[in-house]
DNA sequence: CAATCCTATTTATCATGATAAATAGGATAA
DNA sequence: TTATCCTATTTATCATGATAAATAGGATTG
């Protein structure tokens, strides 16, 4: 048996991936190659098993793959099985969620980021405002406001501010900048949820603080004044971190589920209105 | 037939969640509840099978989908199975990029955001600093001066820059600070590989650059003067900002494929000076 | 003791096929 | 025409089992 040293136990060694893994890879070469587009379909799955020359079993392990990072969706029926789609902002986010989910994020982290990213988002955006986004905006803050008699579940507030700044996010024709806050904005809006720890008394003062600035920002990008608007923002968020510091908000110790992410109702209120991304 | 209306497809109807995403998203939960940490192991396959009552394959598109996102390490043998693991910021960075592939990312943008960040970066990074961490920066200016006779190729030269700025985010307190900036770098290094388009002369000019800056941040920073810091790392960007605005490198137009992304030699270099995360 | 071999465990992949469920599109009925 | 039903297509899940490959740990050997 000395023929075992023929053998390549010791190349593979190192870890071979899986098949599973290569065909979901080859996939998507596929799509950069053929340049498919959100919509085209994948051929369906036994033509694929064929093309790849796998078993139905690993085939379906690939598309799975592709499935969970958010590339293609899998469809019953006739005209079915994979679809190239988007990746979307919420699956990215879960995603993300799993790389911090082991790390200690505080909620003062994140502001010392959100602080540089939101007075520049708000300049770069205001170029670009258009009558639809104040509309959007100034419906948002009357929503928002606690003065009015429709005092709502604070938290409901909270969750309903941010999407002032998503609506601003929406505007920002720098789709790296716009991903990051709009990273940040879910964060702030999780944390607020599973986390808020503030007094009622704090709630409202905090609510108050907000709407005001809120419409300070809102009339200066009217008049189109970038840097007030700027200094604003970099005044707004310096107010927030304050408030919200108090609430020692942590975002470690559970996992996202895929189940939670409905959550997101900024997005699509934004959309009610009208609101489009503004693309390069 | 009439009895049909007794169905619930309606209900199911607005498309029912898969079986192997439900099995996933309970061993999620599981993790979170049993509070499992990375090394922490999964029962075997064929015990969850039981547990969660599906079949082969369901369970393993399930542990398929939990490898996906990088949460579980499956491994063959005795005592083989599902590990949980930490996720890396690799495997993070890949799914971020099946977002950004849809999107018109230029390097401009990234770099809008990146002059904010970098800034606050090293300024919160330089009270965090060791003798290792001054050790690793000095050898890696070394490295890449274009002024020594080792002249390299000028692209490793720009990877290599790289890894001065993911050493002083290695010693940066702040977890989603230090994250967003690794996130950048890997996004930059990406895009001097597959799109630079710049002259030779343009290369050697902005290497050299790009040495008197680290040298200079270097300095500033072994006297822990932060502000100084700040201040040069802003010039550093903006002169970056401008020499590499004439690569015209744009993000989209290829997904990040899994093999490509051992690409990242950048951790390991500070890792092997000895370079630890500094940890809250 | 150290190096090597053996073996039991466990996943990886393949093969095959059956039933259930979703659905697009055509056929049919009101 | 419109609403409903039918059917063929295609995935979802289950069931079962076989072979290959990796490997931890014990047994054997030098």
């Amino acid at each position: 048996m000395e023929f075992d040293s023929q053998e390549k136990p010791s190349i593979s060694a190192i870890g071979q991936p899986k098949r599973s893994d290569l065909v979901a890879e080859e996939i998507k070469r596929l799509i950069t190659a053929k340049n498919l587009l959100p919509g085209d379909k994948l051929p369906p799955e036994r033509e694929l098993q064929n093309m790849f020359d796998v078993s139905k079993s690993t085939m379906r392990e690939a598309l799975k793959s592709l499935e969970v990072q958010g590339l293609v969706k899998v469809t019953t029926g006739p005209g079915g099985g994979g679809t190239v789609i988007e990746v979307s902002l919420d699956r990215t986010f879960q995603l993300m969620q799993n790389y911090l989910f082991f790390k200690e994020v505080r909620i003062e982290d994140i502001y010392q980021v959100r602080k540089l990213m939101e007075p520049e988002l708000v300049a770069s955006a205001i170029p670009y405002l258009t009558e639809v986004h104040f509309d959007a905006l100034e419906h948002n803050i009357q929503c928002c406001d606690p003065m009015a008699e429709h005092v709502e579940n604070p938290l409901t507030q909270r969750q309903e501010e941010m999407n002032f700044h998503d609506i601003l996010a929406a505007a920002c024709p720098n789709s790296f900048l716009r991903f990051s806050c709009e990273m940040i904005n879910q964060m702030i809006r999780q944390l607020t949820v599973f986390d808020n720890k503030m007094a009622p008394q704090e709630q409202a003062q905090f609510g108050i603080s907000n709407t005001k600035f809120h419409r300070q920002i809102l009339q200066a990008a009217r008049e189109r004044d970038v840097e007030r608007a700027r200094t604003l923002m970099s005044e707004h968020m310096n107010d927030c971190m304050r408030s919200v510091t108090r609430m020692h908000g942590k975002l470690k110790g559970r996992l996202i589920l895929d189940s939670e992410i409905s959550r997101r109702t900024v997005a699509r209120s934004a959309r009610r209105a009208g609101v489009k991304k503004t693309d390069t």
